[in-house]
DNA sequence: AAAACCGCCTGTCGGC
DNA sequence: TGCCGACAGGCGGTTT
C-alpha cells in the first residue's frame, strides 16, 4: 500500500553530500552581500548583527558536524546552517533581484554566483557564532561523536545505552548518541543489525551493540556513496536528488517483502516517529 | 535523570 | 471541486 512519504529531512549522508558539492563553488569566495528575505530564518544573533559580522568576509572552509553545515569565515566567525525537515541550499547563477525563488529565505551573494537558503516550513535556521555558543545551540554543543569516526564504537554506545529504558529507535535519534542519524538511517541501521526498534536500550547484548555500530557505519557510508536519499524534499545544491532511495531496505517499503525473509515490512509509530521494520528478522 | 509529550510550520492527503 | 482536519517531522522546551 502506498502512502505519502514524509521522510524528507536531510540527515548525515545528505548534509555530507551538500557539503562536498558546495566546497568547489563556495570555498575561498567572499560574501559580497547578504539578502535576508525572512528575518526569522536567522536563529542568532539579530539579523542586523548577523549581516554586520559576516558581510564582506571570506568563506575559508566548509565542514559538517552532525546535521549542521559550518561555514568558517576569515574573521574567525562561523555560519551554522541546520536544514531541519525541508531546507535546501541551492547554487544560483541568476543574481538579479527580480529572480524570485519560491520559499527563498536568505541569499549569500558571492562573485558571479549566489547561495540560496530555501526553506518552505521555516523550521531551518542559520546562526552566526563567534566564541560563545548561544543557548539556542545547546544541542550543537552536546553532539556525540561522529558515527564514521573511530570514537563512535562499541565502548561508546554501550556506555550510552547502559541503564536506558527508552526504545532503541528513539535513543538512536538522540543526537548525543546517534549524531547525524535521523528517521531514515535509524530504521535502516536497526534492520541491518537485526534489532527490533522497540527494544529497550539497556537490553542490547554486547554482540547486538557491535552489530549496531557496524550497521550504522555501513548504512551511512553507502548512502554517502549514492549522494543521499531523495524521497520527496532533499535536493543537492545543483537541484538534483540523491540516488540511495532505491537501495533502502525497510524505509518507505511498508507492505513490501523483506529482502531477507519475504515477510511484509511493517510500519508503526514508535515514540511518535513513523518506523519501518521487518517483524521477523528484527528481534 | 530520563522519558514522554508539546509546539513550531506548511504542504499534502483523505474524507465528505 | 473545494474545504478542512489530520499528519509528518528535528529538536528545544516543558511536564511527569
Amino acid at each position: 500500500m502506498d502512502y505519502y512519504y514524509n521522510e524528507r529531512m536531510p540527515e548525515l549522508p545528505e548534509v555530507e553530500t551538500i557539503k562536498n558539492e558546495l566546497v568547489p563553488y563556495i570555498k575561498g569566495k567572499r560574501i559580497k552581500d547578504i539578502v535576508i528575505k525572512r528575518k526569522e530564518i536567522i536563529g542568532f544573533p539579530n539579523h542586523k548583527s548577523f549581516v554586520k559580522k559576516s558581510k564582506g568576509k571570506k568563506i575559508i572552509n566548509i565542514r559538517r558536524r552532525g546535521k549542521y553545515l559550518i561555514f568558517e569565515l576569515n574573521n574567525g566567525n562561523k555560519l551554522l546552517f541546520h536544514l531541519k525537515l525541508s531546507g535546501r541550499l541551492f547554487l544560483i547563477n541568476d543574481l538579479s533581484p527580480d529572480c524570485e525563488l519560491k520559499y527563498e529565505r536568505l541569499r549569500l551573494v558571492l562573485n558571479h554566483q549566489g547561495l540560496s537558503f530555501i526553506e518552505p516550513r521555516m523550521f531551518g535556521r542559520v546562526y552566526l557564532i563567534q566564541k560563545n555558543i548561544p543557548k539556542q545551540l545547546k544541542g550543537f554543543q552536546e553532539l556525540g561523536p561522529e558515527p564514521l569516526e573511530r570514537d563512535f564504537n562499541k565502548t561508546f554506545l554501550k556506555a550510552k545505552l547502559k541503564n536506558r529504558k527508552g526504545k532503541i529507535k528513539s535513543l538512536l535519534l538522540d543526537q548525543r548518541i546517534g549524531c547525524g542519524i535521523g528517521n531514515i538511517y535509524a530504521d535502516e541501521s536497526l534492520f541491518r543489525a537485526k534489532i527490533h526498534p522497540k527494544r529497550s536500550g539497556a537490553t542490547l547484548s554486547d554482540d547486538e551493540i557491535t552489530r549496531l555500530v557496524r550497521a550504522i557505519k555501513i548504512c551511512l557510508k553507502a548512502a554517502i556513496r549514492y549522494k543521499g536519499t531523495t524521497l520527496s524534499d532533499y535536493f543537492r545544491p545543483k537541484g538534483i536528488g540523491g540516488n540511495y532511495a532505491s537501495h533502502l531496505l525497510v524505509k518507505a517499503r511498508e507492505g513490501k517483502p523483506c529482502f531477507i525473509c519475504g515477510t511484509l515490512i511493517q510500519r508503526e509509530k514508535i515514540s511518535n516517529r513513523s518506523t519501518h521494520f521487518c517483524p521477523r528478522c528484527q528481534k
